[in-house]
DNA sequence: GATAATTGCTTTAAGCTTAAAATAACTTGG
DNA sequence: CCAAGTTATTTTAAGCTTAAAGCAATTATC
């Protein structure tokens, strides 16, 4: 931690001095900026068109793709969220008929949710404008820039996985 | 709706055809992937480290960029949050000493926020690290990689900004 | 088969977040 | 000046979110 009187050679710098990270650090509030400003556009429509909040369309959106449902700890892990935000999120789907909990077969701890017959419409409906609506946000970007851009997060995704198994250590 | 008996050429498809937006919608969803792992991971290492939540990590660093402090107006622009939300964030943060509430001299609605001394000093000392932190969790990008992923997403956002402007329309 | 550890879910408390409505202060155009 | 419109902020109601604690059911281990 004592700075020696001694001159540093570059190699020995690049190495003993503390490295400024500004350069991912802004690269982070960028990624940040640009999931924030689609995500506050998409809830901002979800409610205006259909009424709906983001969570809800999420939660859905994950049901859709699995036709005889999921467990709340899929669900959880699928949407990167609390087990008790489920709870309160399922609660207010099933009462307002769009899912159906049913006592799973197999384990008498879990319960099944799956979307109703009219939820899985409405469902659909929504989808295909959101769709649009992604399809629009995105759209300034070439066919590479998007195959690029995907490319790269899939590294960053890797990347932050790894840091973030790695602390465990 | 009526498919027609006359086959359609591909130029005549690449228009007529509802396009699928499936890779779109793919690439919005990695993006959102990835910025909630590295959010989720930077608030979890806030709340161990420094008993600190990410919203007033993020007001205080707002705050550390502007010396003279700034009106709860600016604050909610650059946050990108509502202005309610930051009423009842700003009233805990002046609670625990971080920050501080002025009278603005030049407009009597707007009051200006700026950071404490101490305020300040914890910030920074969270700032190095969370620096650290952000830097490990792009730790496997190249710089290549680092800029290509800046320049992509400085892109998307001038897409999402034009897509979020236009439709007011 | 009994004990221990894990897993699935709910509850709780606290805080975050939004949209919408309300209040107060400022600005602008006659 | 003054009415009309805008801007800065707060309040409210509803919902979202998390971490932590707790309970019940399952799985692993001996």
């Amino acid at each position: 931690m004592d700075d020696q009187a001694i001159p540093l050679d570059a190699e020995t710098k690049a190495v003993e001095m503390p490295e400024d990270h500004r350069e991912e650090l802004r690269l982070w509030l960028r990624l940040l900026t640009c999931t924030t400003l689609i995500e506050g556009e998409v809830r901002s429509r979800l409610r205006e068109r259909f009424d709906v909040t983001l969570p809800r369309f999420d939660l859905m959106a994950q049901l859709d793709k699995a036709p005889d449902g999921m467990t709340l700890s899929d669900l959880s892990k699928r949407m990167m969220v609390s087990n008790g935000n489920l709870t309160g999120l399922v609660e207010r789907l099933v009462a307002s008929g769009h899912i159906l909990r049913t006592a799973s077969l197999t384990d008498r701890r879990a319960t099944v949710i799956s979307l109703t017959e009219s939820g899985r419409g409405e469902f659909r409906t929504m989808a295909a404008e959101h769709e649009l609506w992604i399809a629009d946000l995105f759209g300034d970007l070439t066919e590479k820039d998007r195959s690029d851009l995907m490319r790269l997060l899939g590294k960053t995704k890797l990347s932050a996985r790894r840091a973030i198994q790695g602390e465990g250590q």
